[in-house]
DNA sequence: CTGAAAGCGCTTACAG
DNA sequence: CTGAAAGCGCTTACAG
């Protein structure tokens, strides 16, 4: 049915290993030959048949974006950045996505061994659950990007760690909000992360420092999945009203969840940012124009998928399979818009 | 470096044709050898190569999945839906987004026609554009569906168009405005759209019915890409309060944009719905739990998703290149929410 | 400058 | 039940 080097080496009169060359250009082929084949190829709409050229070559040009179906909001930009990068250097971006199934994203990493790519960027919050597959396809001398590394990974040769550290911009919300009267101020945080987020204890240790004594930051509660959801947000703004109701301001997992939170606190009679502020994350798109604009933190993935590509592309130029690669660390920043402001004096009771 | 069926038949003591069919599970190959093998592939950590694969048998088991990057949150539900379809048998989706390159999107497009799809989904503004490529698709005889058919798509074997059609929800729209005391309904609409959009005729046609003579619905102006981003949205207030200042609804071209306007509005002192009613499009997930939740109209992405792989799929397991399918038609609903309300019966003058 | 040969890792008839 | 052979559509040495 398609049309192969053959064909056009029939018609060329020419062999198809002549064809072969003089359509990737190669000088070997005399110029005109070169010329004569392009343009016989292109009036028989031939098209190289991809999984010949990479059983042959070894390369598909094809890298893999693996991220939570969950964080699409966060993700949007890393996506349609690195996107835009891969293609101008001629690679095709093949976004696949992580869900709630083990079993199922299991086979997503496993599809990483079958040698369909050159390379893979991946973020997820369950590192240890792949990472033999991971590690696999590092055995195989293929390059990847582990966007949100966590802290146990092992260094290796290919192995491109990425962190964005949001500890220093919640420090700077928590600093801001203390700054407009706030004292309760309340994290909310996935039931698996109570025992030791950092930026938990850092907003304990700031607050209590400043003579806040006695105030646990932490607000863990039921999660619906996914737990960054407006949904969940949604549904946690009760929990909040009912558990600790001296809370004035809130730093919220993400942007999406800040949407959800301000929309049950309304339904509560509770108002942003005049009975409550609120610090969001990620400064995805919505929250720029949201009816109450949403301060929060930027976790620059604009940046991440800049220096990911710059990272894997020049692993696939020129690869280097005996050097570590140092871990990049970006730094988040706080963005302030309107969901933050002066705190309440009052204690809510809208129970 | 990965482990191949001749490493597998090596240690196995038999031919790499027998342990392929092994790997298969052939009925020819005795099931205690069958057995041994699989474990012994397990233990090795064998994958089969993709390229491979395809190479001989001809199929990929991987669909394409190609929608406009501005879409995705329309998309959304569909993406995820049709993931999930495919994955349950045995297929994998790839999704790819369009651009407002034209060259790229064509690349694209070309890409399916390097063999690494069994079919392909679409859904694009600019079918003209592609159409080509998407025949040389169908020549190949790969299915493809396409959501979102336009009125002079060519009907052929193994071509599924399918129809979200949202006129009778629009219609059900302006009629409940109606009841709310709404005359001046203006309805946005792109700039190339203005000659031949069926809701503007049907609008105007509607009102005209019911007395309301003289008034223009259509409400394009100067867009900026995408032309139905919240972005959008947001600045095409101004030119509403400014050009057509008697409206009282506007049917938004989807929720982001509604999402914008809101916004917009809000900044020169107008309200949703006090001042002004609001319905959406697409019913996307935010709209719910919005600060002033979203009329919209939902476009049965969901149902899209079900019924294009049920046919899809079809096509797959027993081929049939000779009847003409159909066009599916779904038809849009319309979710009634906040941002509808009693028609003011002032005139704005908000400049 | 061009072509004959081998091979990438599989599958699919076809023998035994 | 198992294996030798041919072939999928390319690329990559190697001859000429």
């Amino acid at each position: 049915m398609a049309v192969t080097i053959y064909d056009i080496a029939e018609k060329a009169k020419l062999s198809h290993t002549t064809v072969s060359m003089a359509l990737r250009d190669m000088p070997q082929v005399k110029a005109a030959t070169r010329q004569r084949i392009r343009e016989l190829a292109d009036a028989m709409g031939y098209h190289p048949n991809q999984a010949a050229v990479s059983l042959t070559s070894g390369c598909t040009h094809r890298i893999a974006l693996i991220v939570p179906q969950s964080s699409l909001p966060l993700s949007y930009t890393l996506i349609a950045q690195l996107d835009h990068l891969c293609t101008l250097d001629g690679y095709e971006m093949v976004l696949m996505q992580l869900t709630p199934d083990p079993r199922r994203n299991r086979r997503i990493f496993e599809g990483l061994l079958q040698g369909g790519f050159d390379a893979a960027v991946t973020y997820l919050y369950d590192y240890a659950s792949v990472r033999d597959l991971i590690e696999a396809f590092l055995d195989r001398e293929k390059p990847l990007a582990l966007v949100g590394a966590p802290q146990d990974f092992v260094p290796r040769p290919g192995f491109f760690p990425i962190r964005i550290d949001n500890v220093s911009a919640v420090r700077d919300g928590v600093k801001m909000l203390m700054g407009l009267g706030h004292k309760y101020i309340t994290h909310t945080i996935l039931p698996e992360q109570v025992a030791d987020s950092v930026c938990n204890r850092m907003i304990r240790d700031t607050l209590s420092e400043s003579g806040v004594a006695g105030w646990e930051p932490e607000f863990a509660y039921p999660t619906l999945w996914p737990p960054h959801s407006i949904h969940c947000g949604y549904h946690a703004a009760e929990f909040l009203l009912k558990n600790k109701p001296e809370t004035t301001a809130v730093q919220c997992m993400n942007d999406m969840f800040a949407c959800g939170l301000i929309r049950g606190l309304q339904e509560r009679g509770v108002r942003v940012p005049r009975d409550i502020s609120i610090i969001g994350s990620d400064n995805i798109e919505i929250g720029e124009l949201f009816p109450v604009t949403i301060s929060t933190i930027d976790m620059r993935m604009f940046d991440t998928a800049m220096m990911t590509w710059q990272m894997l592309s020049r692993q696939l130029r020129q690869p280097d399979w005996s050097s570590v690669p140092d871990i990049l660390m970006l730094r988040g920043s706080l963005i302030v818009r309107e969901s933050t402001g002066v705190a309440r004096s009052h204690k809510l009771n809208a129970f």
